[in-house]
Order: C-alpha cells, then structure tokens, then sequence
DNA sequence: GACGTTCTAGAATATTCGCAA
DNA sequence: CTTGCGAATATTCTAGAACGT
C-alpha cells in the first residue's frame, strides 16, 4: 500500500495516471506516445496544464507535473531542430524514462520515485548489509530485533 | 468465547457488524458489496457515520470506523478514475481484505486483530535492561525511538 | 518566504487560511473562536469539511484538516459536558493551540511546523553524545549516523 | 486482557517555490 | 536560459498510544 495521495498499488498513482493519459485516445490532442514508443509527448503544454491536469490531479501547473516527471526519473528530450525549417509547435515538449515505453506496462514498476536524503542515506547506507537478516521477534509480524539494539545502545551510553 | 464487547463467537463483534452491514439489503444504499465481491464500499461516508454507524456503534464518527478496518488489516482501495467518464460519488471509499469476500462468512475467522508491534516487543525486550533510562526523547512516555528503530530494522531485513 | 503551498509569508499558509476561516464572519456558522478566545470550534464538522474546506485547500476532509492541526501543535479540547443539561452540538469539535488565540494574530510566528519525530528524534537524542560526530551521511544535512548503526549490529551480529 | 473509541503521529506521495548545474 | 533538483509544506492512508469497558 503506497500512501500519500493513496496508491493501493504497487505503482504509484502518478505513474498509473500519466500512463493512462497517455493511453487514452481522447487525450491524445494533449498527450500521446511518440513515433517511436520510446517516450510521450504533451503537445500543448498550456492546454494540457489546465485542461487535463486538474481532472487528474489536485493541480493545474505544468510545472508541477514535470517535478513529479523528475521525481521519478523521467527527463525531457531535447529536440534538435534541424535548421529553421523546423515549425515546431510552440509549448510541446518530449519526456522519457527507460521504463516507460509503449506497450510495456509492466515495467511501470521499475520506476522509483526519487526521495530526499533521509530515508535515502537511510536506505541506502543499509542496504550493502543485507547479511543482517533473520532476526524475529517473537509475537511480532515483521522483522524485528530489538534486543539487539538493546545492546547497541548500552554499549554506545556506557562504553 | 472473545470477551471485550462480550461476543459469544469466535469472530470479534467489529467483523460481524461489518459483515451484516454489507449484506443486510436495507443498508445497501450506504454500505455494499463491490461488484466483483472482493471489497466493499461506502457509497457516503458521511451519512453512513451519522445514520447508521450510531445504530451498531458506541460512536458516529468515520474516522473510527476506519481505525477499526485498519486494526483488522483492511486497506482502502484505491480508486482510479479513467479519463473523466467516471462518475465517482462524493465521500465514496472502498475496502478490502483477503479474508472478506462475498459469500465467504467462514474466512471471517481468519481476520485477526493487529496488536501494536512496536509496545509489544519493546517492552518486553526492554524490560530485562531497566538500566537503559536517560534515553528518553522529551515528550515521550517511554524509551525515545521506537519507530525509527523499526524504520532502521524494516529497511535493513526488507529490501 | 515558505515553500510548499506556496507562501509568501513566514507564517504558513495553512494557518494564515486557519485564522482566516475562524476570524472571517461569513463563516463563522462553521469555525469560529470560541467564547475565551483562547481556541477555535468547528461546529459541523461534515458541513465544514464538504463546503468550506475545497474553497481553501485542496480537498474536503475532516481528517486531513486536523492531520496538519496536529502537526502544527495543535491538541483537540475534550469539551466535558455537566450532567444532561448541555446540549452539545452533534460533530462539533474545539481546537487550542498556545499561540493561536484571539486578537493575537502576530503569535501566528510562533507556531512551527513539526516534523517526523525521525529526524527531530535522532537530533535530540545524539546532540546529548556529541562525541559521535563525523557520522555525517554524504548528501544528508543533519545529524546522522548509519554507517555507526551498522558497525555496531554488524559487531554484534558477527562476532 | 482483548476489544472499542479517540486523539495524535508516522510514512509515503503530492504540490509548490526557488535555486543551481 | 533551461532543466532538474533541494526543501518545505500539503494530502492521504495507516499505525501508535492512552483510556475505558
């Protein structure tokens, strides 16, 4: 169960609803695959901001909606205009992400939401230490060793 | 024989109210299976918590009401709006468990009570090191950081 | 200049809009001081959450209203009724916070924000051992050390 | 002592603003 | 100048804790 926001997945609804937008035909005047698969497209940015976004999120601020892009690892493409012959629509831009391409939903649950230092040292200076499994308490429905600590902290207050 | 309430089954009287609720036809308007059976809804929070929760509870809050699904291990589920063609009702909510499901009365048994992991096996771990005071985080009534501990312990054995 | 809901302000917005709604008349059939001054009441909670909350923030439940009262400090008053003769409002609720109190705008400063115990724990408790300095994660601001946790359950794990 | 009710806090995601690479 | 990110607040779902029956 993913709170905030409420997932009940395990893809976060960000993801779930940008993939269905992208999807769904009746949007694609905003939002669509690109030629290729390999990324999405927001057409009209102005449009899409505050047409589409507020039916889907509790906003209407492009901006906001490319945070949340970054937060989980999308990036937007920059699109090399060939000479001056090149019309591009004004306001539309290309975002990308290795695990979001046409066709291939379920890789939607490799994305990873970036977080912010906390939880992230957290995770991350413990994760190189997985041989510290198999400590459960007894009663306990999770993994669990507070007798452990008990000695990691006498042994920190009365060294 | 569960005592607390004083029921005379082995199902607490929480899950037995919940479960006639959901099925009782004259409720149907507030509360009701899902269509596949597997959850269920509460079509309007508010007039479920100040009609009918009075009527089987010692209380009329939805807030409540939801502590006690969570005690038992529901979850909400969360509900995605596909495009803009659903109509979700106002204050709506959707409920699940493995162990509640239409026309299955017998897994109710099933359904156990959450106790709190953290008091539970702290204390009890705790209690045999009473030299441990002076770890006390201001404000709190017991030794300081249980949950961070559990934090620290949950992101070391499940990665 | 506060970010996150886009303040202006050193005072939050969610209680520059608190003050507001309890200070403001026309809604005052909904929140508004309390006879002391000294805390706010709700009067209708359903009412106030589904037609007064969406106006100003950016949804409509009771309970995330009072998620952020509490995380800014402030504590429900459990109002006692004497003997049967009051006849309390039904869904009613009082809400008192030291320096939110009538007439008394500029205390609104003085209300901070907490955060997750984790960080306010940690700080609190090894500030007392600063001698465990240098265990500053890479990327983290704050106090803060893992890599010492994880020595030490290593240290005892595997001895 | 397990269960029920209430108030508060934890934890993850979401939204906003501003800055810097 | 633009993209991407840090950090603070906001919203949601779930859990902790205290008290009562």
């Amino acid at each position: 169960m993913k709170p905030g926001g409420g997932g009940g997945a395990a893809v976060p609804h960000f993801l779930s609803k940008v993939w269905a937008l992208v999807e769904d035909p009746q949007t694609n005047e905003f939002i669509c695959w690109s030629a290729d698969g390999q990324s999405f497209n927001v057409l009209d940015e102005e449009s899409f901001a505050k047409k589409i976004l507020p039916k889907h999120f509790k906003h209407n601020n492009m901006a906001s909606f490319v945070r949340q892009l970054n937060s989980y690892g999308f990036h937007k493409v920059i699109q090399y205009e060939s000479g001056s012959a090149k019309q591009e629509r004004y306001g539309s831009g290309k975002y990308q992400h290795p695990c979001f391409k046409k066709g291939q939903e379920e890789l939607l649950s490799k994305i990873k939401r970036k977080v912010s230092n906390l939880s992230v040292c957290l995770q991350a200076s413990f994760q190189a230490h997985s041989d510290l499994k198999g400590f459960m308490c007894p009663g306990a429905h999770q993994f669990f060793f507070p007798t452990i600590l008990v000695s990691i902290i006498k042994g920190i207050t009365s060294p």
